[in-house]
DNA sequence: TCGACCAAAAGTGTATACAGTTTTTGCTCG
DNA sequence: CGAGCAAAAACTGTATACACTTTTGGTCGA
């Protein structure tokens, strides 16, 4: 089947979303969206769809398309996951630690640190994320791997970019302490690290809604 | 947007499949789907595209789309990541029982007694299912819930239709022993039994190919 | 002035048409 | 008799058409 251009969609539409030019609620009208893409409506609906089971849009019968506005309580949830998740990766990743794994991870960090520093906002954001689904990855499980990065992208929309730059950093420093203690093969600190980044960086959430920018074509632009 | 009938067409498809009625390397043709269905092929489309998503079929650009073969590494996978999240998710259901919930539990466990009983494959095979979907709910956990009723089905095409009476009679025992554990707020004996309990189901795979049924209209009919 | 009502405009839901690709069919030639 | 090839059939990918629903904007009456 198709794979072509609604993925250019979607993704489109995904960047627009996270970073905030499209503001939570925003109409999407397949009409307006097929004439900024130039395609027809077919390809916008495939797209809308896909974005809507990544629940980045919210559809509305016989209404459209609007940008999700997830819960407070839906974001807690999704960290209560992760935390389940994520301690027991990190345990595992601990049981089966390798030289070379450890030196991905230390690559990894050290990009990040690169991105916050050079205040590149998007890229830092990506980074973080594949902090999570790159030890997911080294384990050799992709089932996995895919599971975090959907449901960290889920609430991105309130979480990673309400993260201010100081956040970023410290974020980045856990993740580099939490490489240490697995390096040490630390299983109980590694863990445990684990646990309160991810408690951080949901303390970190802030709720507050900001300036809107709700016209498509100004946002997509 | 649509719920309407296209979700039909899901549920129709999803079954047919799960319950082995369409052979796994099946390919789905749009217009026999549509004509089965009495709908034009955009609807059997969009059908399709939400059951890629859902991995129980897969779709080749410009050859269309064909029941899954999940790989035994995937289902190992799988039961990794499901043995994270549920021995986790078993913890926390410990720190938060009410006899309200045990009550809701053993109901359940009684209802796949039943099933087993009464050799409803198709009913047992979902009461097992939701066994574990049910914990997550009762924990209050929404999208813990449908992360496992996903995972859960994803392998369901090579786990739980292969899983033989005995083997059903077998699961339904063990999650009458995780209640009891739960009940008595033994945390360490109910995550043990969780944890041997999965890796039971995991055992249980069988990994040989069943004969054919590879008529559309003959298998939905 | 405000609310109810109605018509026009805009938008979604589904079917269909058509172009391009893949698969099948059937023939020819070795 | 089988391999190779070309034309036909079947199928997917995208655009468009049309029916039906929601939204909008304005008019009339209280």
């Amino acid at each position: 089947m198709e794979i072509s251009s609604t993925h250019h969609i979607v993704a489109s539409l995904t960047k627009a979303i996270v970073e905030h030019r499209l503001q939570p609620g925003t109409k999407l009208a397949e009409q307006k969206l097929a004439d900024h893409f130039g395609v027809s409506r077919t390809l916008v609906r495939q797209a809308l769809f896909q974005l809507s089971q990544n629940r980045l849009i919210r559809l509305e019968p016989a209404r459209g398309a609007f940008v999700a506005t997830p819960s407070v309580a839906e974001a807690k949830q999704v960290f209560a996951v992760r935390r389940m998740l994520e301690t027991e990766m990190t345990r595992a990743f601990v049981q089966t630690v390798t030289p070379a794994k450890i030196k991905a991870l230390r690559e990894h960090v050290a990009q990040e640190k690169e991105a916050v520093n050079n205040q590149d906002v998007a890229g830092r954001t990506e980074l973080l994320r594949d902090f999570h689904v790159r030890m997911a990855e080294l384990m050799g499980n992709q089932v996995l791997a895919e599971l975090l990065r959907e449901l960290i992208s889920r609430c991105a929309l309130i979480t990673l970019m309400y993260q201010s730059s100081t956040a970023a950093e410290h974020s980045s420093e856990e993740h580099a302490d939490i490489v240490k203690a697995l390096a040490a093969r630390d299983e109980a600190l590694a863990v445990r690290l684990m646990n309160e980044h991810l408690i951080h960086v949901e303390a970190n959430l802030t709720f507050d809604r900001k300036v809107p920018a709700n016209d498509i074509s100004m946002a997509l632009s």
